[in-house]
DNA sequence: GTAGGGCCCGGGAGCGCTTCCAATAACCCT
DNA sequence: AGGGTTATTGGAAGCGCTCCCGGGCCCTAC
């Protein structure tokens, strides 16, 4: 540990010769300072390596500073998809440009939930992104307790918030399926994510939607959670359950993974016996083999997209809620 | 947006008709106080609803209530590593038993480290972790520069701060190596991270001690950078330049499973041509085909004992370095 | 020549909380 | 009963900053 105290602005002030005020105006460059003391101001501050105390300064303004980035997992696994991280340097890209801190909840457990409600209430930071809610999740209903800002990001599965950042799920799940229809599939199942989240079901509104329209019967549906495991699961339960099976679409790029660990250990070559498709295209759908053709949803994008929406709404404005489109990407699985 | 200003100790002062400086003694539980007023503060802040404003408590007592946790990394592919998640969530555990918020900061871009030192000179948290430093990274002194706790996860390569948690690198490596050593290989090649980090170094040394001891030439060494694509290309740079390798020690999960691909995509099998082992243990070694055998390290706890550290140093005690064990898990790869 | 109007400037009142302190009140012991 | 503790209590002084305001000054326009 090293020197002592910072200095205070009275010490600038006094330093510079001029009042706590002036200083203080010069610090913040506001106008009606004269060259001069500017000069001198910047002087003083320079030699003594003045930093304003951010929390006088927040308290004196009512502004702290600081956004919370809240994440709404179900469980550690989950955590661990580089689908967060990726959220995570989005939304950090974006903030570099602001002064603006980092908080980050993680509110899967109650006692996160808890702080969460604590931040907002106490008003500890100055807008709060809100990621991934189950479809219960208590906090949705959050943005309309406190005088804070809240941005969304995927949608609650119940009633639309006010603000909110999204993939286009449905779109980009359609095409995934008219994907496999155009290669010829005919029987074509689904593994979802959860169905109590709106990426969830969307997803698998995106699945049967397509096969409506190309007059297929949603032949299969097995559910998981997003994980790889899940996915390799319900992969071994579909190929019990539905050995005609030839293609798949999974929820995520997570559990296609395990899908397609589950079809090599039951001997079906992909994409020859079973063309499979994922959803996300993280870095590790080039790392599956037959790497992944995947619906791309930009992920960093979204999490930037969110930070660009509370900074806009802390800046006053009122932006529109945003739904970022998804691609296909053709890979090897399919 | 619901309600407007939050209600101040003033007014809950006033309604339970006593001092402010009572109803603050009720609120922080300290002594010196009669049960009557007592409770009737409480049902003041119950009725109003009153949360304590942090930014002013913290003005008050000089003390933030937030840390930070500091991430140091070279790209933006390597914060994606569930290994960084892992650590997010040890913090968190053990910051969710106190009432200090989380405050993280990437500090791998010029920007970043700027705004680390902003928020340490400005003294915008109690401490600091600071995990995964470069070799050469200049974030390695900021330890004395300033008069806040900091916590180093990993070493620096240079210089052994006061206070860190580190996972027993060396030691790993080297039992990952004599378990290739025991099942009779002789032709072990390295494939290590960044040598200009502690983790790196220290893995390639331990590989090195094994190696030593048994009286085997330390074959050959390939560089990588922990990440997947990273061990593939290394694997395919070893199998050309050494091919009569039976035996690699990856620096990384990633960076073998990355092996394993490149092994497969040249025909050889694991663990019978090529056994391979990894070190961190994730999930994602459960997730190879074969899975992998790797050294075990306690990412979670180390996360925790950072955490923990940081506590007991801003709790005023001091606490001594720690270094965690790793272990070795045999799985399907070696 | 003087009434405005702009620009500078410093004083001072907060922001919402903690905490020191001096003043009272309650209690103990011999 | 009296001296000495020990508990309460509210007043008031900050913590370090922002910002409103009123007072000078100088310049322009009539």
């Amino acid at each position: 540990m090293g020197p002592k105290r910072q200095p205070t602005l009275d010490e600038v002030a006094a330093r510079a010769g001029v009042s706590r005020s002036a200083a203080s105006r010069v610090i913040n460059n506001a106008r009606h300072v004269s060259q001069a003391k500017r000069d001198a101001v910047e002087r003083a501050v320079a030699e003594l390596g003045f930093v304003p105390n951010p929390t006088a300064r927040a308290l004196a303004t009512q502004q702290v500073g600081a956004v919370v980035l809240a994440l709404s997992h179900h469980d550690p696994a989950q955590f661990t998809d580089p689908f967060f991280a990726q959220i995570i340097l989005g939304v950090n890209a974006e903030l570099e440009k602001t002064d603006l801190e980092l908080l980050l909840v993680l509110a899967n457990t109650t006692q996160g939930q808890a702080r969460l409600q604590r931040i907002l209430k106490s008003r500890r930071a100055d807008g709060v992104m809100l990621m991934a809610l189950r479809g219960d999740d208590p906090l949705a209903a959050l943005a309309d307790q406190h005088d804070v800002p809240v941005v969304f990001g995927g949608r609650p599965l119940h009633g639309e918030p006010r603000w909110y950042v999204d993939a286009d799920n449905r779109g980009g799940s359609r095409l995934a399926t008219e994907h496999l229809i155009g290669l010829g599939r005919r029987h074509i199942a689904v593994i979802t994510g959860q169905l109590d989240t709106d990426a969830g079901a969307s997803r698998h509104r995106g699945y049967l939607d397509a096969m409506a329209v190309a007059g297929l019967s949603p032949s299969r549906v097995e559910h998981g959670d997003f994980t790889e495991p899940a996915g390799a699961a319900a992969m071994t339960r579909l190929l019990a359950a539905y050995p005609e099976v030839d293609g798949v679409v999974a929820g995520s790029d997570a559990m296609a993974a395990g899908a397609l660990r589950a079809l090599k250990a039951h001997g079906r070559s992909v994409p020859g016996d079973v063309a499979v498709v994922g959803f996300d295209d993280l870095l590790t759908a080039l790392h599956t083999d037959p790497q992944l053709t995947t619906v791309h949803q930009p992920v960093h994008g979204l999490g930037r997209e969110m930070a660009k929406m509370l900074l806009s709404l802390i800046a006053g404005e009122e932006p529109h809620p945003l739904i970022l489109p998804t691609r296909l990407v053709r890979r090897a699985s399919a």
